[in-house]
DNA sequence: TCACTCCTACGGGTCGTCCAGTAGTAACAA
DNA sequence: TTGTTACTACTGGACGACCCGTAGGAGTGA
């Protein structure tokens, strides 16, 4: 059924119906423009029509605009196109994406904190503590 | 000028001549279908042209075949592409692609011990500014 | 009633992707 | 020579994503 993952540009409407639940064509187009580009506003509602032909958004009337909300869900969504992006364009190798991504542009202490602290989490996920058939190393 | 990112379908492209130098248009054609998908030879030749217009590939006549060969280089490219999706899907927050790549699949052992060696040299480089600012030119 | 301002609907343009159909050429057999 | 086979490149068009100008409807204030 909602198989359909979105393009790039219905992806930016959803993040603004993400944020705020639900909102009118005017709102979304306003905040879709706060980055700098400038969508007309028939482009904006073309894409919500587009975008409820395929299921990703619902609309109701709310005097004489519409509201929209969204119809599938943040999380999930973004991991397929996470996952999908490195499939196509990395292969699949996730340490390829992030040499290059690290390469573009310094990142913060913090953020380095961060990166360690999930590839920790993951490093728990991955270690099966019944099943240490092999020696300590754990580095 | 050659501002010119490829898109998704050019990068399959890019990367059999990247493997290879140059090839023939039914050489790539060929390879690119080994993935499993099945695009016509006409296909991939009017991909070709495009590219050449775009100024992303030339070619040169072998017997009565094209040869083509890449004119744009693979790191700055994938460097380009990384930071790009990066920065339009997760806003720039590399923690946050992070969590979604990590959360489709299981990671490897090796995967993550190299994640956190990227992870190290990354620190180390913010700790010593000036030996890389020149990291975006070399490579 | 008229002008103004907001809204949605519609038609069309550009570009990326894809391919069937067509035409050219070389090799080889009848 | 003729025609058949097996390659090649080229052309035109279909379709979807993306974008917008314009038309038309409805509410509001003068």
């Amino acid at each position: 059924m909602t198989d359909n993952q979105p393009t790039e540009r219905e992806l930016e409407a959803l993040k603004v119906l993400w944020e705020h639940g639900e909102a009118t064509v005017r709102s979304i187009c306003d905040q879709m423009n706060e980055g700098g580009q400038q969508l007309a506003y028939t482009t904006v509602l073309s894409l919500l029509q587009v975008m409820e032909q395929k299921g990703l958004v619902a609309h109701r009337r709310q005097g004489k605009a519409y509201v929209y909300l969204p119809l599938i869900e943040k999380e999930n969504t973004l991991r397929q196109l996470a996952s999908g992006f490195l499939e196509r364009v990395f292969d699949g190798a996730l340490d390829e994406y992030l040499v290059h991504a690290l390469g573009t542009r310094n990142v913060s202490k913090d953020e380095l904190q961060q990166l360690e602290e999930m590839i920790a989490v993951a490093r728990q996920k991955n270690a099966n503590p019944t099943d240490q058939k092999k020696m300590g190393d754990l580095r």
